[in-house]
DNA sequence: TTGCTCCTCACGTCACGTGAGGTGGC
DNA sequence: TTGCTCCTCACGTCACGTGAGGTGGC
C-alpha cells in the first residue's frame, strides 16, 4: 500500500512516516518505478510498534535501535549479535517501565490541574 | 528565593524557568540590585500550576494565557475583562479533559509496548 | 577573598510542520 | 486526460540544552 493509507491506518502524518525513514527508524520495504513508497502489512505492524513506544519519550534513535534488535530476534539466521540484542532489549524494558511510571505521574499532575481549574 | 532553589523545588531546569519568563509564561516577581531573579512563594505556586498543565501538551503561549486569566480572576479590581477570562478558562477545561483522555490512551499504548516487549 | 550561584547572549538539537515546485498512479 | 496522491528539497517552529564569558551574593 502507499503512504497515505499507512498514515490513515496508523494515525501518523505523512511527514512523520517520511521523517522516521530519513533517520532510520523504519522504511517502506519497497518503491514503485515512479518512486512511490510501498508498504507491506508487516511494515505497518512495525510502525505500530514504534507508535506504541513513542508515548514513553524515547528518541527516534533509540526506537530505531529497538526495531533493529527486534528484527534480529525475528531473523532465523542471526547468530553472534543475537545475545547482544536480547540484553539490550532487556535494558529497554527496564527503562520503559520507569518511563511508564513517570507517565503515570504526569497523568496524576494533569488531574491535579483539571481539578484545580474546575474549582475556578 | 533565587532561581536555583525554585528549580530544585519544582524539579524544573534553570533554562526552563528562564525560557518561560522569556516567552511570558511566568516571571520572577523581583530582581536583586545585581540582577538576580527573586521568586516569592506565590511565584512558586504559579510555576507549579504550569508544571501540572504541561503533561496535557499545551503550548507555552496557551499556558501563559491561562495564567493571565487565573490572575485576572484572583485580582479584586478586575472588571470588564473578568467575564472573558471565565469563559476562556471554561474552554480550556473542556480542552484539558479531552487531552487527559488522549494522555490516558497514550498510557494504554505504552502498556501494549511493554507487554509486547516482555513477550520478547 | 574564595567559590558557588547567577546573568545574558547565542548557537545547537530534536521531531516534525509547512510550503514550493514537480510528477506518478489508476 | 483529469485530479488526486505522492515525491524531494529546504526553511520554519517549538521548547528548551549547552557552552562561553562575565559577575553577584553570603
Amino acid at each position: 500500500m502507499h503512504i497515505g493509507e499507512v498514515a490513515t491506518r496508523t494515525e501518523l502524518s505523512l511527514r512523520s512516516l517520511r521523517h522516521w525513514e530519513e533517520v532510520g527508524v523504519i522504511r517502506a520495504s519497497g518503491r514503485t518505478e515512479g518512486g512511490f513508497r510501498v508498504y507491506t502489512e508487516d511494515d505497518v505492524e512495525k510502525i505500530l510498534v514504534i507508535r506504541r513506544m513513542k508515548p514513553l519519550g524515547f528518541s527516534l534513535e533509540e526506537m530505531g535501535a529497538v526495531m533493529r534488535d527486534l528484527e534480529l530476534l525475528a531473523d532465523p539466521d542471526a547468530s553472534a549479535t543475537y545475545d547482544g540484542a536480547r540484553e539490550r532489549l532487556a535494558g529497554v524494558l527496564t527503562d520503559a517501565r520507569e518511563r511508564r511510571a513517570a507517565l503515570e505521574r504526569q497523568l496524576a499532575m494533569a488531574d491535579e490541574f483539571i481539578s484545580l481549574l474546575s474549582a475556578q
